[in-house]
DNA sequence: AGAATTTTGTAGTGATCGGCAAAAAATTTT
DNA sequence: AAAATTTTTTGCCGATCACTACAAAATTCT
């Protein structure tokens, strides 16, 4: 079926190019000289691909959120509130602090735009942000209407100091932090994690 | 002494117009075209009173770190620790919520840019977060000599919790987290911080 | 083999980037 | 009043920005 010459990149390859490059650079410092670079393209390739600087992000972005989410799917699938906490913060810290080169230190969500000439680049990273955020307040809501959570916690609250704290984590990581820093402020993080009536309060903070 | 055209406008002033636009669009995000309509000048005017782009971004670090450093030595004067840490959070809340179009919600550290083209921008801004970073902790040192700290407290981890707490909390106000928000995050972070002799334990868990 | 189709490389587009030369304007000094 | 000094305005610089027109190259279909 497929006619025409063929494509010489791999598009999952170039997505991983591209994501180094505003990982490290951001939106606005990533030319799209350095980016064909960087994939090993030229430029007209790069729009018949992907359609524009911002489409190309669009799917790095994607990308990027798939690991993301199936992240969160997993630390969301444990048994309680402070489990998914804990298996949040320690997950985050190994993902931030710098492996080595693999990829860059810190988010890309954060990264590549915090603030931006393009507003509508901050806004959708800010979702994407936000989106994770909402999700561990429903599961802690869960955790409320079950009982690993005090009816006095607030879901809110605690999805937004566990947000809080990965944002917090990301920009550490992004100047040096290392995993073993990342971790100990992560575990200091989780003695203000409220206990349910399943495990005893005393451990959670003596911990 | 002075001869020559009195120069139109106000230095400070200028400086604080800079100051916005580098704080919602980030250092690349803000072109010379937005800096000199936001001051009400023209370019050779910019160029004269400060060199460059970056000669004017330098001095409005300067201008905003001031009023930082204000704020630190304010709270660095805490009698304990524990009030050091909460007069922190709760006046980084204060600081980086949207307080109604003065200046833009966030931390300029952090906004102006994370990641940017020219690295030495970000090197930069890490260095004045690692400062303030830096002064907490030897606080937090002083702390553990005179008791108010225990000795199995690490001042060096208390100090980086603290300064991740503060970015992360200006990355929340930076997409609309209110200061109540911000706060209820604050005081949830200090539960994790260790008491004294000088306070009992549960009073400060209880909270 | 030849037509059709898709991607490639070359070479550019206008717009904007940060920055600057030169003359006009506004002040102080002589 | 004229010289000296500083800033302002006008107009422009080469470089780079994101982006694209066009034709050669490489494949499949007839």
């Amino acid at each position: 079926m497929a006619a025409g010459r063929p494509r010489s990149f791999c598009t999952t390859k170039a997505l991983d190019a591209a994501m180094q490059v505003f990982w490290r650079k951001g939106y606005e410092g990533a030319s799209i000289t350095d980016l064909t670079k960087a994939i090993g393209i030229n430029s007209p390739s790069l729009y018949a691909a992907f359609g524009s600087k911002e489409g190309l992000f669009k799917a790095v972005l994607q990308r990027y959120d798939e690991r993301r989410q199936a992240f969160m799917d997993s630390i969301l699938a444990a048994p309680t509130a402070q489990e998914t906490a804990r298996l949040f913060l320690h997950g985050v810290a190994d993902f931030a602090a710098d492996t080595g080169g693999q990829t860059p230190p810190g988010c890309l969500f954060l990264q590549s735009g915090l603030a931006c000439c393009d507003e509508n680049i901050p806004d959708v990273l800010a979702r994407h942000r936000a989106e994770k955020e909402m999700a561990l307040r429903e599961r802690f809501e869960r955790s409320r209407r079950e009982g690993d959570l005090p009816p006095s916690a607030s879901a809110a609250t605690l999805a937004r100091y566990l947000s809080t704290m990965a944002n917090g984590m990301s920009v550490q990581a992004a100047v040096g932090a290392t995993a073993q820093e990342l971790h100990a402020i992560a575990e200091l993080a989780l003695a203000s994690f409220p206990a349910g009536d399943k495990t005893s309060p005393a451990k959670e903070l003596v911990d």
